[in-house]
DNA sequence: CTGCATCCGCAATGATACTG
DNA sequence: CAGTATCATTGCGGATGCAG
């Protein structure tokens, strides 16, 4: 599986013999889709700053269900960006925590985030900005 | 609008005074949704190597849709992160180019992509031994 | 406590056709 | 060329119940 399409040539052949996410059906673009989604972005951050067991780290990712938190946790496991230990204690414990792989992508995510953070004003007002041209018929 | 939780202090004191993307109501996780979706990050990429017009953008980002590419595009122009310019030619010519303030977004997204295209054999290997795991009825 | 299974409504997405 | 409008469909994501 996945044998021709990665390292499609097409666009860019500056370094070739690497993923090419703007080919719908490569494998990167995959993966892409998975990471940028709703909720993994936010997951990653939060196991960056430690081990953290399921019911904080609902707590922490405030308005995830529990379905998508499981179900998006499972996915990043799948890809082997996170962890997940049991420890079997009387009612059992999991731990999730970040892999090496996974720390790489987590610090694009936090520039994103912090740049989400930072720049909220400026977006704010170009939305305004927007709307109002948008109003006036114009 | 949006008052009270920009700035919300709870999980962190350290600088105070930006969004915080953990809280579900917080003007910066919408925007995070809005920028962390399947094709804001392709487009903004694509952008970013220089201004475009809409069908060969289109072509550039394999897969998208004609109602998805434009409708991410009035987003991505609403927050201020990519310009729309119409020249009045005999069959309309339009282009679109990405913002200052967008610039510093794309960076972070040009990281997220890099990590994806060059881990993806890492991110591979781990899919296949996690399956392989699960057919174990492990 | 952890988290899987099921049902289900609704919003996001895609294909198609049509307009300036 | 650059979209908008409409329709059909999918699958996200929430609520609830149950199991290890």
């Amino acid at each position: 599986m996945q044998d021709g399409t990665f390292s499609t040539p097409g666009h860019s052949d500056e370094t070739a013999m690497r993923g090419d996410v703007f080919a719908a059906d490569c494998p990167t673009r995959q993966l892409l889709d998975r990471i940028a989604d709703k909720w993994s972005a936010l997951i990653l951050i939060v196991l960056g700053q430690g081990p953290i067991r399921f019911n904080a780290l609902k707590q922490r990712v405030d308005g995830v269900s529990q379905k998508m938190l499981s179900q998006t946790l499972k996915s990043l496991e799948r890809d082997g960006l996170v962890s997940r230990s049991v420890v079997a204690t009387v009612p059992v414990t999991v731990t999730y925590a970040v892999t090496p792989l996974g720390r790489g992508l987590m610090a694009s995510m936090q520039a994103m985030i912090d740049w989400a953070e930072t720049r909220m004003p400026e977006v704010a007002a170009a939305q305004a900005d927007y709307d109002r041209r948008s109003r006036e018929t114009h």
